[in-house]
RNA sequence: GCCGGCGUAGCUCACUUGGUUAGAGCGACGGUCUCAUAAUCCGUAGGUAGCAGGUUCGAGUCCUGCCGCCGGCACCA
């Protein structure tokens, strides 16, 4: 039976971080799980999402066409890909003609089923980016170049998602599996109460993209483009439906609610399981460039390995949910578990059958006591990985090793050595074939999350099979041949100090310099000192004097200020800026200031910006701010004292 | 603002439907063994289960209120 998962394809703009490892990772032990599992043939799918005004314009500005821009990013996750072991079948980008043949296929069917019509969609449009601005309202601000947007009607192509409202959430009904963890699910079938409006799929405005077979230039627009790649990469291999795709958090909604409508559309088979695992957060922030604390896997990697990365990241962190990662807790990790734990376990046994036995495996049916923890062992964690819950399954892998450092000190096979009776000696066989047997089963269930690591114990344990071929059928008590010759033994997980963390830390600075470089090709074609995101940030182009000349900014002094009942972020002020009147402004800021730090404090005003009502309150204007990513905006504001309606120029 | 979740040892978490002195791993401390990677093993310390009420013979477990945190939506950017 065959068993068909993706990773979310990722976006070009940035290099892969630690959260895209994760995913990564976590695809790539399933697909490892379930070949053991018996599934046949077991296919895993990754790749690269490439089309976008944003990376269109990043190859305007490098002076390279789009394809050989985006052919370089995604040779960059190739390569980091490589370098984390990740064992995937398909790499798909977006770029790739067969999958323009795939999406215009779809967007045929869900055509001639009667879902797509033509509409006119208005929505704020920035002038100076030339781009369509989502997520804003008409009037407001643009959020890349801070420009006044204007509302815009262009035709273009509509999917009929309200029509699967009904069908949707009967879908999550039938199908408790579809949507995991559980409270995902529910914040999907909340999400599709509401009600669903109808899909803009298409674009004017942009070049780079998949033209549509419509009349006109028509380019899909993102989600009717990158979801689509799961099905492209194995169209041809009788694959579909996907068995699971593996998502972060942060996209569940097109994956729970966009995909399965345009499938059913298309009248196709839905995908059976979508997961969505949380974030990993960088000593308890969440990583954002904007920050400056992405942590790239590269480095760690170099230092202790890609399993003990994996290891860390499976352990850890329940699946599903978010957690924490610190270089600190890597390598506390990493010395309790891998070095003490397994790695001590593997090296003591393995020394002893050398010492006590020549290297040959004793013959001995081994203790009856450890070959029913190791049943148990298997049974439960089975049932973990079955539902994903990877840390409690190496939670009990562990307490097994936990239990045969207990036995062997127990037993005492140093002494019985020195015992030449039968009775000790073969109660020695028996402690070593229990240990051994039991670090077989070890190895072979701990494959799928480090497969370098349990490969390299497997073969000091002399295995002849390839532990890639291992089913959970070989995971029966007694199937170590007895009479079998070891290997040389070596440390697998060296024991590491805190000289390590300075390793990586030294790395890491290396690596995010290399990829700045890479990914910041732009920046040389644009001008001299510019990131890409400046850049961006800027509209992309220089304005003149007269154009800036336009805003009229103004200082202002806040006269009265009140949170807007029902909304957390508003703030209603009267804001005096030498007018005979306060101008009423509401202004979202209200999480980082409350209402009374808002009492007389001068700001700047965007004084002549079109006039819009915020929760029914009209407000005359904007109070400027930084925006972070991510972050709570920060008012401007002078170190001087400054009168009241002095205009800003 | 609406909906949902969470708050248990220094850290990460467990405790099936309410039932004896609330557990585990890591970390800390003490001891032990010597096959092993200053590893293992044994032991010790450490919890008013967020706070306050209530139901009950009995509550970490059920109910109410409050505090704090998180997620989704709205709203904002």
């Amino acid at each position: 039976m065959k068993y068909y998962l993706t990773t979310p394809i990722y976006y070009v703009n940035a290099a892969p971080h630690l959260g895209t490892a994760y995913s990564t990772f976590a695809a790539d032990l399933i697909k490892r799980f379930k070949k053991m599992e018996g599934y046949d043939p077991v296919v895993l799918t990754t790749g690269s999402d490439e089309h976008s005004l944003k990376v269109e314009r990043a190859a305007q500005a490098a002076d390279v066409n789009p394809l050989a821009y985006t052919t370089k990013m995604a040779a960059e996750f190739i390569s980091q890909w490589a370098k984390l072991g990740i064992d995937y079948d398909h790499f798909i980008r977006t770029s790739d003609p067969k999958h323009h043949e795939t999406v215009r296929w779809l967007f045929e069917r869900c055509k001639k089923n009667g879902y797509i019509y033509k509409g006119s969609y208005t929505g704020a449009y920035c002038v100076s980016d030339e781009a369509y601005v989502n997520d804003v309202n008409p009037g407001d601000p643009c959020p890349t170049c801070g420009n006044p947007t204007e509302t815009v009607t262009e035709e273009n192509y509509f999917f009929k998602l309200s029509a699967f409202q009904k069908p949707l959430l009967e879908l999550y009904e039938k199908s408790p599996e579809f949507v995991k963890p559980d409270h995902r699910r529910n914040e999907m079938i909340a999400f599709v109460q509401q009600g669903l409006n109808d899909l803009s799929i298409t674009r004017t405005n942009i070049q780079w993209g998949i033209p549509a077979p419509v009349e006109g230039h028509h380019v899909f627009y993102v989600w009717f483009d990158a979801l689509i790649s799961y099905m492209s990469a194995v169209k041809d291999d009788d694959l579909w439906p996907a068995d699971l795709h593996l998502i972060g958090k942060d996209i569940l909604r097109f994956h729970a609610v966009y995909w399965p409508a345009f499938l059913m559309a298309a009248d196709l088979p839905l995908p059976k399981k979508i997961f969505a695992h949380g974030w990993i957060l960088h000593e308890d922030n969440k990583m954002s460039k904007s920050r400056g604390n992405v942590v790239r896997p590269g480095p760690i990697v170099d230092v202790v390995g890609a399993d003990a990365l994996r290891y860390f990241l499976l352990r850890e962190i329940t699946f599903g949910q978010d957690g924490s990662f610190s270089y600190d807790a890597l390598i506390q990790r990493y010395n309790a578990d891998l070095a003490n734990g397994l790695g001590n376990l593997a090296s003591r046994t393995l020394t002893m059958i050398h010492q006590y036995r020549n290297g040959v495996i004793p013959d001995s049916p081994g203790s009856s006591d450890i070959a029913e923890a190791a049943r148990r062992t298997t049974e439960i964690t089975m049932d973990a990985f079955c539902e994903f819950n990877f840390s409690r399954g190496l939670e009990t892998l562990w307490s097994f090793i936990s239990v045969i450092d207990k036995f062997i000190v127990e037993r005492a096979p140093w002494k019985l050595g020195k015992d030449t009776s039968d009775f000790a000696q073969k109660m020695l066989d028996e402690v070593l074939y229990s240990a051994a047997e039991a670090l077989r089963i070890l190895s072979a269930w701990t494959h799928p999350v480090m497969p370098n690591s349990a490969r390299n114990i497997w073969i000091q344990l002399g295995m002849t099979a390839p532990i890639e071929s291992v089913t959970f059928a070989d995971l029966h008590w007694g199937k170590l041949p007895a009479g079998q010759k070891i290997g040389s033994v070596a440390a697998v997980f060296p024991r590491v100090d805190a000289s390590a963390i300075v390793k990586m830390e030294n790395l890491e600075v290396q690596e995010k310099a290399r990829q700045a470089e890479l990914f910041g090709a732009a920046k040389a074609a644009v001008s001299s000192a510019v990131t890409p995101e400046a850049s961006a940030a800027a509209g992309g182009e220089k304005i003149s004097i007269d154009d800036f000349v336009k805003v009229e900014l103004r200082v202002g002094q806040v006269v009265s200020a009140e949170r807007v009942k029902g909304a957390d972020k508003l703030l209603h002020m009267k804001v005096d800026i030498g007018e005979e009147q306060p101008r009423t402004i509401v202004a979202g800021i209200a999480e980082s200031y409350p209402a009374e730090a808002m009492l007389g404090r001068k700001v700047v005003i965007v004084a002549n910006l079109a006039p819009r009502k915020l929760r029914g309150i009209e407000s005359n204007g904007m109070i400027v701010a930084a925006s972070l990513e991510g972050g709570k905006p920060v008012l401007a504001g002078f170190l001087e004292d400054v009168p009241v309606g002095a205009r800003l120029k």
